[in-house]
Order: structure tokens, then C-alpha cells, then sequence
DNA sequence: ATGAAAGCGCTAACAC
DNA sequence: GTGTTAGCGCTTTCAT
């Protein structure tokens, strides 16, 4: 900077005060900074920077993987939101338990950024006491965290909403697939969308049967195999199988129709998220903005970066939406309304909660 | 940290020293640093540090997106390796152009990381050449730089490998699918594959029918559609298909099976990558090992961080595996050769390129 | 509007 | 083995 100074004819605090914008330069002043800047191709040290202003200009992330759909369009988002505010993104991926128990001991984020966003990450109460105490702004994306900044979608009323679906269609024996549990167990949305499934099959009164309710355990096409197989070999076995996540739901496809059945003929399959996939699948689904939950929560961190006395427990809720393909349809059986349901309409439920905010 | 020095009553020089583990510091000091490190729950500054080391502790990464399989699990295994070195990731999602445009005039990276990953970006000679005068390491993933730093899977390798077993099942016309192509045109590994795929007809004796070589153009469903339909309207289609990733082969075989077209009946479909997807769909493939070459290439960065002097061009390619599940078949007219090709034996050309360095 | 000077929190020489 | 000191490259008073 002492450089882009001399060049210019200015004083490092000119050449400073000029590269932050700050309307205190001459024109004249401005624009030989900038020419200096240009000829040495200069970029101010954000460390040298944070060291006195105290922020560093960057935004950490704390997910489970990157591979997941949800993550990687969240992130894809939240990229973009901070590219317009000019922070970096700073990603933390954590799998196993090793790692995390490493992540936390070192809380790696506390220094080196300004916010933390926690994806779709299942936080023991221990380890969200140990955010609370960093210093900084938490965002929690993907989960309700009471009493903490967090964005999601409702995934009881989206569940819900596409269990009615099935139940409109005709379906009584409606199985829910969870997804493989992680090492903290059944994550956040995975047991709201259950509760989801359970208020919808209660309203329309049919009664509660936990072998309906399975779970994919291994990983590969196993997991999927052995889940369904399950399901089958009940003496009364589904018409409809809702999965939490498209992924699964493809899976379940994929094994459904290599054992010869029909989808949705013999079984309907319902997913949750609207993966890419899911579209060339023709798999019905309940549709989460994901990048956009990405970019909400990067403004919202950002909010909260710039003033420390907001509301630092905001919560924003985004819709979901249901979207009906081929791959749910009236049961064979016949359906139980006869009209059935036709997919397009879905009666006044159709409509989804507006983004609430609280 | 001045603190740490007086409740442990030692210098900051001190307290430095123990918290990098220098062997210069004796048992004792060693202990109460420590003691007073965890009362204090102190953790040192990157910034502060980085500002006199020069280093910041951190590695970039430049990525087209967020949303693939490819950069998903590459990051992954990137995240892995740089966890071990204790080097956390930064990661810049450019798409469009614009963002493009505001990333190289930035530059960003310039000083916010002690070296630069590119995945599966395709840059322009300029661009190039802006990177080379960064003046740190910058390691190419899934891409052949000549003389600079990369990692990749010998995709002309893989893609022969893949055509030549489709021959050995019988088939003749086969056509190739590029992925929708990118504001910089179709990516390295694209145009890499093509030629693989012509290496193997061309040693099969087959002419080359540039019709057979279609695009995908629109995202979402639509594109799948329009490509396919543009190989089913030939006066003489193919009786495979090779797509360039698995995530277009999986598009290709849900329009085929749309289409009342069996697969592999009446179509062969055969993908790369070895998409998680893959295996519940029965697609043949080629796999390459993404989450290794994120890996690999973060040791290479760590390398160059550590060595400036050593080979900033070191190449490092990796194996692809060709993997033949339910969706490559001998065509419905009967074999070429007859014998048609049992699946799990492939010839001598099962085997390999094992690793290599240059 | 601009410059001089005082640090921000740390590491690296250099004594001791 | 340990302490002292001089910056690293910036921002921010405080003068002017």
C-alpha cells in the first residue's frame, strides 16, 4: 500500500481511505489511487485489514458433507448472496465423529470468520452451548434451533401436505422411508416430515402402524433393497411409500421396478426436496427452495455481521410445494374416493404458507 | 495471547513458541501455557499471524458450481486431506459470466490463500495467464495443464475403454451425448471423452457419422428429450449411447424408458463418473475416483505450499474402472461377434492405466 | 481533504 | 530455554 502511495503521490491513509470508498478523498486523489492500483495491480491484505477492524471478510459453514443435494445447493446460494456482499465463504465439512470432535475442540471458525452457518447439521446441546459462547453470529439452516437465528422450510406442513395427496388419491397404507441416519441419529427435518406424515394420516383417520415406518441403513443399493423388502413382506404391505428425500425415493423407484412393480400401478412413491433428478424420474415430490434457503440465510448472516443488536433469534420460514409427476396414482384397489385426485388440483391445500417470519 | 503470557507467567515469545510446538520450550513452561491457553479458551489469530508469516492457512478452490457429483465429492475428499494438514477451504462458486468476470478482476484468492484449486473450470488463455502471475501454487483438478500443477483421470483412456466394450457387445452405431456446454464451451473432460470415444470406433473399423455426436442444450428434462429424440430420428439410430456424465446417461435412459424403449433392449446406455445414482439405476459406467482426486490434489497443493521449489508441473493422473451393470447389453439385431461380451470379463484391456506421475 | 503516528496480535531475530 | 524488540500491512485517531 506504501507503494500504490508513493506512486500516486498520496499518503497510505489517502491511498486507504480512497480503496474504502470513504467520500473524504479529492477526486483528484481518487483517481491517482486508482491508477496506481491498476499499474501494481494491488489488493488490500484482508488479514492486515481484519487485524485492526476486527472482521475478516469471511463467512464459515459447518456441514455434514457435500454431497448431499440439499448442501450443495444451499451452499450454492449462500455463495451467491455473499458474493454480492463481498465475504468468502469458508466451508467446514465434518462427517464423522472424529472430525467433529476435533472441529469442536478447535472451533477453527472462531477467529477466522465473521458468521457461522450451521447446515443441516444436528448439533449435540453441548455443541450448540459451545457456539453460543463464540462470540459470533450463528445462522442455523435447515433445523428450527429455538432462540437462534435459523432458516427452514416447514417440513411438518410440506409433509403433510404430501401425504394428503396420497391419501386424496386413495391410499390408506402410506409407508414413510427414513433416510440413513447419521451419527446423532434421525436428522431435524427427517423427524418432522415424519410428524408430518403421522398428522396427516390421523386427520384422515386412519390409524397409526409403526411397521409403515422403516428406515434405509446401509448404504448403496442395499440399504434401499432391504427397506422396501421390509415393506413388502408386511401381510398388509403399502400402496404408497413417502420418502424423506428425493434421493431415497429414486432408490425405492429404482428397486420397486426391478422386483417388477408398477410405479405408481402397484405402488405410488412420493419424495421430498425436487432434486434435478426427480424430474427426469417423473417422481412426485415436495419441493424445498434450497438455494434460496442458502441465500436467505447469507442475508441473514450478513444482517447480523453488521448490526449486533438485531434480533439475533430471527427465524425465516420458506414454503415448500408440492408437485405431482407419475410416480403417484390411485391405488390398484381402486381408489377410496372414487373421484380420486386429480393432480393438478389439490383442493384448498394446495396453497402453501407464505414466507413467515417471527 | 499477552494474557496467556501472564497467567502462565511467561513472555508472549514464550507462549508462542509452546502453542506451535517448538522444542525449545521447557516441560514446565510447556504446561502452565497450556493450563492457561484452555482457562482462557484462547486461540490465536490467523490474521495477526498470517500478517508476519505470510501465510494465511488457507486454501482456495474455484469451482463452476456446487450442485454436481464431480465437484461435490472432489471437495470432499479435498475437505478430508486439507483437514489433515490443518488448512482450511475456501471456496469460490463462480457460474455466469458476470461472476466471472469479477472474480478475475478481484482475484480474490490473491492474498486470502496460500494456494488455488481450479475443478473442472475452464479457463481462457488470459485467465491462465492471470493465474500464473498470482504468485502462489495453483494446482488444475480434473484437467491436463501442461506445465502447471493438475490432477485428472485419463479421460480419452476411460472413454475408449467404455466404447470398446459396447463393440464387444455387438454394437456399431453408437452415438456420443455431450452435457450441456458451458459459457466457455464443452469442458476439457468432454472434448476428452469425444476423443476417446472416436480413439475406439476408429480401431473398431467403424466409420465415423458426426450425427451420432449430439448435445444436450436445455437443462431439466427437455434437453435429454431433445437429444434423444434427435438420435431415434436418424434413418438408422444408434443401438447405443454413450453420455459424457452419468447424470445425462440417467436423463437419457428415463426418456428412453419414456419412450417405451427398453434398456438395454432395444438401447444400450452407458454413463461416466460412478454416480451414487448409478448403482440404483443398473447403469454402466466409468468410474473415476473423485473424492480421491480432491484428495490427492490437496496434497499436491500442500506440497507446492510447502516446497515453492519443487515441480510446480507435477502431474498426477488417476485410474478410471469401467463398470458394466444392467444397462449395456448386446444389441436386439444379435451380436456382432456373436459371443457378444460377458459383462465381467473384458479382455486384457480390464486392466487399468495404474497411476502415474510425470 | 490529507498526513503522521499509534497500534491491531502475532512471529522472528537477536540477545541473554 | 526464555525474554526483548522490531516489524508484518493495514485502519484509525488526531492534527493540520
Amino acid at each position: 500500500m506504501a507503494d500504490v502511495a508513493e506512486r500516486a503521490g498520496v499518503s497510505v491513509s489517502t491511498v486507504s481511505r480512497a480503496l474504502r470508498g470513504l467520500s473524504t478523498v479529492s477526486p483528484d486523489a481518487r483517481r491517482r489511487v486508482d491508477e496506481a492500483v491498476r499499474a501494481l495491480s494491488f489488493v488490500v491484505s484482508r488479514q492486515a485489514a481484519s487485524l485492526v477492524t476486527g472482521k475478516t471478510g469471511a463467512v464459515a459453514v459447518l456441514a455434514p458433507t457435500l454431497k448431499s443435494w440439499f448442501v450443495g445447493s444451499a451452499l450454492a446460494g449462500l455463495g451467491a448472496a455473499l458474493r454480492d456482499t463481498g465475504l468468502d465463504l469458508l466451508v467446514y465439512s465434518v462427517s464423522d465423529l472424529a472430525d467433529r470432535a476435533v472441529f469442536f475442540d478447535r472451533l477453527p471458525a472462531r477467529r477466522n470468520a465473521d458468521a457461522l452457518l450451521v447446515v443441516s447439521f444436528d448439533l449435540t446441546a453441548e455443541e450448540s452451548a459451545r457456539l453460543d459462547d463464540l462470540g459470533m453470529p450463528v445462522v442455523y439452516v435447515s433445523q428450527q434451533a429455538e432462540g437462534r437465528a435459523s432458516v427452514y422450510v416447514d417440513d411438518v406442513a410440506g409433509a403433510r401436505h404430501g401425504v394428503r395427496h396420497l391419501v386424496n388419491l386413495g391410499h390408506r397404507r402410506i409407508a414413510y422411508v427414513h433416510a440413513a441416519r447419521g451419527p446423532s441419529g434421525f436428522s431435524f427435518s427427517s423427524r418432522r416430515r415424519l410428524l408430518g406424515y403421522r398428522e396427516a394420516l390421523a386427520e384422515a383417520g386412519i390409524e397409526r402402524d409403526e411397521s409403515l415406518v422403516v428406515e434405509v441403513r446401509a448404504s448403496g443399493r442395499r440399504g434401499a433393497e432391504e427397506a422396501v423388502g421390509a415393506l413388502l413382506g408386511l401381510r398388509e404391505p403399502p400402496t404408497a411409500i413417502f420418502a424423506e428425500i428425493d434421493q431415497v425415493a429414486i432408490e425405492v423407484m429404482g428397486v420397486l421396478r426391478g422386483a417388477g412393480l408398477d410405479v405408481p400401478g402397484s405402488v405410488s412413491v412420493l419424495g421430498f426436496d425436487d432434486h434435478e433428478m426427480a424430474e427426469w424420474m417423473q417422481l412426485s415430490t415436495i419441493a424445498q427452495p434450497a438455494e434460496e434457503i442458502g441465500r436467505v440465510a447469507g442475508e441473514l448472516a450478513r444482517a447480523l455481521i453488521d448490526a449486533p443488536d438485531a434480533d439475533p433469534a430471527r427465524h425465516v420460514v420458506l414454503p415448500t410445494r408440492l408437485i405431482p409427476r407419475a410416480s403417484t396414482g390411485a391405488p390398484r384397489g381402486g381408489g377410496g374416493n372414487g373421484a380420486g385426485d386429480p393432480p393438478p388440483a389439490d383442493g384448498p391445500d394446495a396453497t402453501v404458507p407464505a414466507p413467515a417470519r417471527r
